[in-house]
Formats: structure tokens, C-alpha cells, sequence
DNA sequence: ATGCATGAGAC
DNA sequence: TCTCATGCATA
């Protein structure tokens, strides 16, 4: 037996902390954000499809290496959110309980290559205008007269199905509005912190505007990632149209509404984030290079070797090849160093890292 | 802003 | 078991 780790972690007598702090936005850091977004079919050399689009572009004239450098300056809000809450049931006409939405492959709506492996499926659903909720209040972008109303919707957030079809029918492929091109999403981006940072909001308010305006909560971190386009092309396309509409409402009612919606619905016990030192990052690293995909058994002899759970290992890697994805895609080498496991040229890797 | 973590779905 | 979307906790 080699895996015989089921749950390793034990559930320590976690007391309800409620953590009411208020994202407070660092002042931008200089970070470096050359990220270029390449939209291109999957490569599926044989089995390897780690096509991403992600490439790396140190073109400083490409819109998209630029970085944001914009501040979060708060013209004067303090707990101003834009909580345009209406009365509308949470529950639209969810048929699944959960929110599986597909918005669209990575640019390739029309290919249907089986050959990916476990990357993107694809599937050519798009989401025109998901009707949010069955009926807006009176217009929609309406603000409630109550600035303090109380928050009636929890932190639902698996509510919202972007669906539109599912009645099986409708095949539309409006390569317009439905799958925006990398560049577009970039502008975007871009354009949306710019009026989140004008309209003096931070990206959790953003988040929670969501939840409150179409049933979608998202993290600070994710609006985050979202700006800063690093997500994947696929979780931006899902996105793009939620914090487009936001920014319509927001723009609409500037100075009405506010909300102080928390989702403090957090009934999940975390475990501690395991910080990992450096040198065993290194270690980690190294092993990465020569092996991005461990075996079960690399990996608990890595996590021996290293003192750590096996678990912490593999989700090591897990979110290692996460993030290599999205910045570092394999064809283009980061001009700071080399590409992690370079390409084999053509085919014939794949796998195949015996060395233990 | 980002590292480590969770969970659903695909394979 | 991996990928992928997402987020808590943290630097």
C-alpha cells in the first residue's frame, strides 16, 4: 500500500472566530506584470496538454504587460458599499446545485479535440446575459432608499447559474460578446480597476457586491486575480460579464446605496496554512523542474524526505503547475530565467520522471 | 498580493 | 488523482 493517507489533517477545536476585518487595500506594489495572453488552440502533443495561453511577452508596448499602476485612493467612502440589494429571491430556477458554469473554451469554441486530457473542456455553452433574477426592482440600477438596509441574502453564492439554456437547445457562437478575445479582457481589466479605484471601492467590496447583486460572492482575492489576469482565460470569460454589470450599477448610482452584506456563513474548519521554508521550497523547486508531476510515491518519499505531510506535498505541486500555467505557459520561457521543464521539443515527454 | 488549502468534476 | 476555480490566511 502505498497511499494510505486519507485524512491527515486533525480537526482541531476551532472556536468561531469572526473575522471582521475590512479589506484594506496595500498600496500598490511595483510588482512586475508582464503577462501577455495568447489566445491559441491546445497543444495536444500526446497527452501532455498543458497548452495555456499564457505567454509571456516583455513588449512593453503590449497593453498587457503593462502593470496597473493605479492606487487605491478612497475619495471619500468609508462603508460605502454598492449594495444594490433588491427584493428578489436568491433562488432564480437553480437546476443544479452548483453553479457549473461553462463559458467557453480557451478561445476554441469550434475545436472539439478529445485529446485534452483533463485540461479545459470544452464546451460551447455560452452565457448570454444570465437573467440574474427573475425581476429587478424597478430598472435595476435602482439603489434602495434604506442605505442601511439589512443585508437579507446570506452569503449564497452557489445560487446564481449563468445558464440561459440547458434546455437543450441554442447553439449560438457569437464569438463577440460571449468569448472575448485575451486582449479585450485585458483592457478590461485594466479598465475596471481604474473605475473600482475611482469609484472608491476595494476589490472585496467588489466581491461581495456581486453576491449581493447577482447571487455570486467572490473573495478579495479573486477580483484580485482577476484584475491582475491571473486567472485562466476560461475563469475570466466567466467573470468579465459579472464585474461588467457591476461597474454599470456602480456607475449609475454613484453616491446612493450601501450595504454591509458579510458572509459569515463560514461553517468550514481550515487548516492552518503550513508555511513551507525556503529551503524546502528550493527542494521543492528543484524537484519541480526535473518533475512536475510527481508519482504518489515521489511524493511521499519527497514529503519523508522533506519532514512534511504528504498531503502538503502534493498540493505543493498541485499549485505549483497552477501557477506555472498561468505564468509561465510551456513554449515561452520567462525572459528572467528559464522555463521550468522546457518543452521536449515536440513529443515524447508527457511523463517519465524516474529519479528517486 | 500571494501562498497554501478545499472541493467539485473530469479522467 | 489531477485539474480547475476559488478563498482563507498571511506576508
Amino acid at each position: 500500500m502505498a497511499t494510505a493517507a486519507s485524512s491527515p489533517y486533525t480537526l482541531l477545536g476551532s472556536s468561531s472566530m469572526i473575522h471582521a476585518d475590512s479589506q484594506a487595500m496595500q498600496p500598490a506594489s511595483p510588482y512586475r506584470g508582464h503577462q501577455k495572453l495568447l489566445q491559441s488552440d491546445y497543444m495536444q502533443s500526446n497527452g501532455h496538454p498543458l497548452g495555456h495561453q499564457w505567454a509571456n511577452s516583455l513588449s512593453e508596448g503590449s497593453p498587457w504587460s503593462t502593470s496597473m499602476e493605479q492606487q487605491d485612493v478612497k475619495p471619500g467612502r468609508e462603508d460605502l458599499q454598492l449594495g444594490i440589494i433588491h427584493h428578489r429571491s436568491p433562488h432564480v430556477a437553480h437546476h443544479s446545485p452548483h453553479h457549473n458554469n461553462h463559458p467557453g473554451a480557451w478561445g476554441t469554441p469550434v475545436s472539439h479535440n478529445s485529446s485534452i486530457s483533463s485540461g479545459q473542456q470544452i464546451n460551447i455553452y455560452s452565457q448570454t446575459g444570465f437573467t440574474v433574477n427573475g425581476m429587478l426592482d424597478h430598472g435595476g440600477l435602482t439603489p434602495p432608499p434604506n442605505p442601511q438596509g439589512q443585508g437579507m441574502h446570506p452569503g449564497l453564492r452557489d445560487t446564481l447559474s449563468p445558464d440561459g439554456d440547458l434546455g437543450g437547445h441554442h447553439c449560438h457562437d457569437h464569438s463577440d460578446e460571449e468569448t472575448p478575445t485575451s486582449d479585450e479582457l485585458e483592457h478590461f481589466a485594466k479598465q475596471f480597476k481604474q473605475r473600482r479605484i475611482k469609484l472608491g471601492f476595494t476589490q472585496a467590496d467588489v466581491g461581495l457586491a456581486l453576491g449581493t447583486l447577482y447571487g455570486n460572492v467572490f473573495s478579495q482575492t479573486t477580483i484580485c486575480r482577476f484584475e491582475a489576469l491571473q486567472l485562466s482565460f476560461k475563469n475570466m470569460c466567466k467573470l468579465k460579464p459579472l464585474l461588467n454589470k457591476w461597474l454599470e450599477e456602480a456607475d449609475s448610482s454613484t453616491g446612493s446605496s450601501s450595504s454591509i452584506d458579510k458572509i459569515a456563513a463560514q461553517g468550514r474548519k481550515r487548516k492552518k496554512r503550513t508555511s513551507i521554508e525556503v529551503s524546502v521550497k528550493g527542494v521543492l523547486e528543484t524537484h519541480f523542474l526535473k518533475c512536475p508531476k510527481p508519482s504518489a510515491q515521489e511524493i511521499t518519499g519527497l514529503a519523508d524526505s522533506l519532514q512534511l505531510e504528504k498531503e502538503v506535498v502534493r498540493v505543493w505541486f498541485c499549485n505549483r503547475r497552477q501557477k506555472e500555467k498561468r505564468m509561465t505557459p510551456p513554449g515561452e520561457p520567462p525572459p528572467t530565467h528559464e522555463g521550468p521543464y522546457s518543452h521536449s521539443g515536440s513529443a515524447g515527454d508527457a511523463s517519465s520522471c524516474h529519479d528517486l
